[in-house]
RNA sequence: GGGUGCUUAGCUCAAUGGCAGAGCAAUCGGCCGUUAACCGAUAGGUUGGAGGUUCGAGCCCUCUAGCACCCG
């Protein structure tokens, strides 16, 4: 498809890291980036014009979900996700593979697809490759996912192996199926930890040229240097002109090592969740505001960020709200998560550009100073 | 003045005469393609007070204080 590609514009001279402009049908947006997500249509407590404020670029929205509901019969009604949820930039779609792995105590899985058992209404959903598919065109997003299985860790190889082949076989019945031309497909690397088996899955989906790739399967419950391992046995063998997402990742680390080894995208529930839970993350370290500490702490959360809540609102005042439970406490709290990891990108897209990526990933550290993002 | 009921953790309340608990609040922690505005840990007690019965009393008896309601 001609109105999907990534424009690489630098490669970090020392690393590697790529920095580049992704072209989507719904607008342009630098890379590498974080994608905030938004699983029911709705980035959390957030208005999009906060979310777009804060300098988002592609945003997610989950299949899985926005089959059980609405439906997307309703979304496509509406005119498509983006007229739907009022976000006009560039949107991205799960295929509810994740699912496979996060409601493992309520499916089913075997060649042909997988069956769910409905939360909501007890019903018993079908998904195959092809189904799921045909539920992304009509969400419409601009960039959608094969359907896969991520593979819980740890696992044994046979399992992994087995489920690595099916996926790959799942990924090209997904290909067959998708039939909008304005919508990339990617394909998603598996091969839980096992280097062959990302070599291979990597190396199949490569033939099978996708518009991207994605590298799945990670930050399930495995120690870090298991999880930057992953993406290195994949991405060495993913197609450079190609963009390559990381699945699922939001802490600071993967982050910054995924970008050092090529990954131009990212998406994590994390900051999301964090804010809602009270833990914000900042330039010196992540704190949770709850901390009686904080009940007299007139200043900003992190002084060095420029986001609607550290411009107006103090800590105490978060505390506050949280302690009260009112939702404009989550609000605040998400979106100063979100801008977060946004300029740590924005961080990240400079240092590129002047080939000083290592060093700059090692002053975000080195500010960051404990070892919760970690 | 008489009667009835109540009094247990900061709050609201549990607990056959047999190891005094819960929820909330407090303090701290976790969360990674959202079943998650969630989950966990810790701390918190002379059971209003004084006596008595009993092997053993938050619980039974006597007195007493406070509160609530009813009757005069």
């Amino acid at each position: 498809m001609k109105d999907f590609y990534l424009e690489i514009k630098h490669i970090d001279k020392e690393t590697g890291a790529r920095y580049g402009i992704l072209h989507t049908p719904h607008g342009d947006c630098e890379v590498p980036m974080f994608m905030p997500v938004g699983t029911n249509a709705t980035i959390k407590c957030l208005p999009p014009e906060m979310v777009k404020e804060a300098g988002a670029g592609v945003i997610l929205a989950n299949t899985y979900h926005c089959h059980e509901r609405p439906g997307e019969e309703i979304v496509k009604k509406a005119g498509g996700l983006h007229e739907f949820m009022n976000w006009h930039g560039p949107i991205l779609t799960d295929s509810g593979g994740f699912q496979v792995f996060s409601l493992s105590a309520n499916r089913k899985i075997s060649e042909e697809g997988v069956t769910f058992k409905n939360e909501l209404n007890g019903n018993m959903e079908f998904f195959s490759p092809e189904s799921a598919i045909a539920i992304e065109e009509a969400l419409g997003a601009d960039i959608i996912m094969s359907f896969d299985e991520c593979i819980p860790y740890p696992v044994s190889y046979e399992y992994a192996k087995k489920s690595t082949e099916r996926t790959l076989r799942w990924a090209k019945r997904g290909q067959d199926a998708h039939k909008r031309e304005d919508q990339a497909l990617f394909g998603i690397v598996q091969g839980s930890s096992y280097t062959d088996l990302r070599e291979y899955a990597a190396k199949e989906l490569a033939k099978m040229d996708f518009p991207g790739y994605s590298i799945g399967g990670t930050s399930i419950g495995e120690p870090p240097d298991v999880c930057i391992k992953m993406v290195e046995d994949a991405i060495r063998y993913l197609p450079a002109e190609k963009p390559r997402y990381l699945m699922g990742v939001g802490s600071l680390n993967y982050l910054l090592e995924g970008i050092e080894r090529g990954v131009d995208m990212f998406d994590c529930v994390l900051p999301t969740r964090l804010a809602r839970h009270g833990a914000l993350m900042t330039t010196h370290g992540r704190i949770n505001i709850q901390g009686a500490k904080y009940k007299e702490d007139f200043t900003p959360l992190d002084e060095e960020c420029d986001c609607y809540c550290c411009k107006h609102y103090t800590k105490a005042y978060l505390r506050h709200l949280y302690l009260a439970h009112e939702d404009f406490g989550k609000t605040l709290m998400s979106i100063h998560n979100i801008r977060f990891l946004i300029r740590v990108m924005e961080g990240a897209r400079k240092a590129i550009q002047e080939d000083r990526f290592k060093e700059y990933k090692e002053e975000v550290y080195a500010k960051f100073g404990n070892k919760k993002g970690f």
